[in-house]
DNA sequence: AAATGTGTTGAT
DNA sequence: TCAACACATTTG
């Protein structure tokens, strides 16, 4: 599939439409580039730029990539095969971005020689080291599900900063190293700055399985335009747009994030669920939403219980104990305040997986 | 109702 | 192994 000759740019993260895949080695002549705007079922009416083609056609169009399948609905799903069975790797919005999840999957599970639809990372060039280092140290489950949830690319990057981290502390003796892997984690964290928080409601705790974000907020920092603007009598509630939260565990959670006409409000809707289950979030605690400064703009997400003391910043102060000879962070009074449930401990078990880390690099 | 993912099958 | 396609299941 992938030919050397073909150099296709897979750096540039943004799949913009004008994707050309590699000269087709095994379809047929490749088909037009996805027409905008797909709806409805199963039916695919397909407008060739050239001469309209007959709206009878009711059959999916295939795609040019491999392991990447038609959706009725317009999208693309992505699949790779092992063991006489289908691994489902995901939907996808572009075909391009189907493909790039086919050939991670392709190069975990089939190593070196797979066969790709882009350039294959290459333990010649440097640049892809950082990747396959992180695809290989993880199990083929664990890729296929940060790309069913389309949060590989941004564990990817947390590991490169780790890698990066790691290799300049080679540099340091272990205090230094100390010091300066706390001082980047700290620098990382304090760089978000706060963008609101909500007291949530019952219903926002409840069996609705959705958070209602007030409109002020959502509107300022959450812009929901993009998408299909197509004149759709249909749907009550716009599509809406993924969001990627991390917490301060590091863990990462995914909502959808969209406005329902019905009630006239902005919502997360799934993956909210489970954050509150998780986190056991009772009504009246306080959700707070972070966004990272430039660079990266990602975001975060933060609870605290109901009433709670001071604060509105990511981190809470802190304090040095000593242990097993190191120093490690505590919070305070989560020993004796008896109102704050896990997260405390959340918190304590943050700082010490930082610990550890460095504990097992000295 | 729309979106996602599986059961299956026939073709490499 | 692979993709086509029907359709069951899950989500919104």
């Amino acid at each position: 599939m992938y030919s050397s000759s073909t150099c296709i740019d897979e750096s540039t993260t943004s799949d913009s439409l004008s994707l050309s895949p590699p000269s087709p080695l095994l379809s047929p002549a490749p088909k037009s580039p996805e027409s905008p705007c797909r709806v409805g079922s199963g039916t695919s009416v397909i407008l060739d730029s050239e001469n309209s083609i007959e709206a009878e056609s009711r059959k999916l169009p295939s795609s040019r990539f491999k392991g990447v399948v038609p959706q009725p609905n317009g999208r693309w799903g992505a699949q790779i095969y092992e063991k006489h069975q289908r691994v489902w790797l995901g939907t996808f919005v572009e075909q391009g971005e189907a493909a790039r999840a086919y050939d991670t999957a392709a190069q975990r599970f089939r190593g070196r020689d797979a066969v790709t639809n882009f350039k294959p990372l290459s333990p010649e060039n440097p640049d892809d080291e950082a990747e396959l280092t992180f695809l290989n140290s993880h199990a083929k489950a664990e890729i296929v599900d940060m790309l069913r949830k389309h949060t590989y690319n941004e564990e990817l990057e947390q590991s490169r900063r780790k890698h990066e981290v790691d290799t300049n502390g080679k540099r340091l003796d272990n205090n230094a190293r100390i010091s300066h892997i706390l001082g980047g984690a700290d620098k990382l964290l304090k760089s978000t700055r706060q963008l609101f928080e909500k007291s949530v409601t019952p219903s926002d705790v409840g069996k609705l399985n959705r958070l209602v974000i007030p409109k002020q907020h959502a509107e300022k920092h959450f812009p929901l335009q993009s998408y299909c603007s197509s004149g759709s009598a249909s749907s009550s509630s716009s599509k809406g747009l993924l969001l990627n939260f991390k917490d301060v565990t590091g863990k990462v959670w995914r909502f959808r994030y969209s406005y329902w006409n019905s009630s006239q409000s902005y919502v997360l809707t799934k993956g909210w669920s489970r954050f509150v289950k998780e986190k056991n979030l009772k009504a009246g605690d306080v959700v707070g939403f972070h966004r990272s400064s430039e660079p990266d703009q990602q975001l975060f997400i933060d609870w605290k219980a109901k009433g709670g003391s001071g604060s509105g910043g990511v981190l809470e102060p802190v304090q040095m104990v000593r242990l097993f000879g190191v120093n490690i962070f505590q919070v305070p009074g989560s020993g004796s305040c008896g109102g704050k449930r896990n997260r405390d401990v959340e918190l304590l078990a943050f700082e010490w997986s930082k610990k550890s880390r460095v504990i097992g690099a000295l």
